[in-house]
DNA sequence: AGCCTGACTCGGA
DNA sequence: CTCCGAGCCAGGC
């Protein structure tokens, strides 16, 4: 489900536990967490509620989230958040 | 089986 | 809008 996000946008965890049809948001967060080495998925795309990067653990992997999404033009706020209503994945 | 933990979310303050 | 607390489900001990 993550691969099918679009470059240049992002999706909730909600978003994802939704569409897969996952059991609930931490199941999706469990999964990426847990991801093989040789993954073709586009985990940086996937960010909280907030439009935040939350990676509980392995820090320093948000710093390279940002600059993934970055490349991709996805902006940041002062904040360090993401506006929602603008880079917000809309299934369609 | 019970208990703890975690890339989360939602409702209430 | 932000901060807290409770609810969630699956996996490892």
């Amino acid at each position: 489900m993550v691969r099918r996000i679009p470059r240049g946008r992002v999706a909730t965890y909600g978003q994802i536990a939704e569409l897969a049809q996952a059991s609930g948001p931490r199941q999706v967060g469990y999964a990426l967490h847990a991801l093989p080495e040789a993954h073709d998925v586009p985990w940086h795309r996937v960010v909280n509620a907030r439009g935040t990067i939350s990676l509980r653990s392995g820090l320093g992997g948000e710093a390279h989230q940002h600059a993934l999404l970055k490349a991709e033009a996805v902006e940041f706020d002062a904040n360090g958040r993401i506006d929602l209503d603008r880079f917000r994945w809309k299934k369609r």
